[in-house]
DNA sequence: CTTATAACTATGATATTCATAGTTATTTGC
DNA sequence: GCAAATAACTATGAATATCATAGTTATAAG
């Protein structure tokens, strides 16, 4: 599997969670669990992984401590995988990567693909964090995200 | 190079960001120019990476915007490598890696190997990002961050 | 009893990464 | 003026990882 060498080499916690979660598969696959998707199939339609390349990061996520196998059907015997609280909490990295996304990664005239809403209060949430209705930074769990009509329906072809 | 078959696929912009700074490398050359480490041999020498892996990442880095090359000496001809504003607005994933770090890679009883403070206030503030003196979510502007006298030493031992 | 479904595993070609060594253009010490 | 040092890389071949494509297993549904 993936190199693993500076694991131990260094207290950088930096260095350590790019180790653990650092490459493309690995944070779309966790960006799929956090958008509920949970089952195999679905996981490599959204993220357009090879199943071994999927098979191998959900086993990594697994032993990493991120996500549980769960059976949810016994006859036939069909697996899940869910977020642990570590895994949960991994949410702040996913944010932050969609920000830096929507602000950066841009072609033309594209409009955000996710939206945020201060839970609550309502209000929309701008890429700097800022509640434009009640002015307060919004904490990862007070947001509520939606998808564009474009992005549901690129998710939706894929599925 | 690496793989980027997806870049042009989709709008999501996670899935963006993460093609272009899903690696273990480039993420650990971002951090240490969020350090302040700005030249090619200390960059090899805190990343660990090869020099080809290194010289690969950041001709990437360059040509993607986040980075740019600038001589810092004409005779002899030497450069150093500096964030651009794409580079630096990526600092909040570099923080939220961080914390996840902190909270989800420690072993036994291992304390925090940087230190954040409240910038003005100079309350410390927790891995949930909220000061701990004022009580207030800060956003990245506002930290300040210092070593541990461990991750120092460790970083010393490199140089 | 044929087809479908879900969750994978197998295989061989291609691409990336690693460890190690070498290059280039100066400058510094003697 | 010559040898060693410094910084920023490049070259090479072996070890690994990834890709596209196809196949397996166990059960259910028609």
């Amino acid at each position: 599997m993936t190199v693993r060498k500076d694991e131990t080499n260094t207290i950088c916690p930096i260095a350590r969670s790019a180790w653990r979660v650092g490459d493309r598969w690995t944070i779309l696959i966790v960006r799929e669990l956090f958008m509920g998707v949970s089952r195999f199939d679905e996981l490599q339609a959204q993220t357009e992984a090879t199943p071994q390349m999927l098979a191998a990061r959900l086993k990594r996520l697994e032993s990493d401590g991120l996500i549980e196998r769960r059976a949810y059907s016994e006859r036939p015997l069909r697996y899940e995988y869910l977020l642990t609280e570590m895994g949960r909490e991994f949410y702040p990295v996913i944010l932050a990567l969609r920000s830096w996304g929507e602000r950066w990664c841009k072609k033309g005239k594209e409009k955000l693909a996710v939206h945020m809403t201060h839970r609550g209060c309502g209000g929309e949430v701008g890429l700097d964090n800022v509640c434009k209705t009640c002015g307060s930074g919004v904490p990862p769990a007070s947001l509520a995200a939606s998808l564009s009509p474009q992005y549901a329906r690129e998710r939706a072809r894929r599925a």
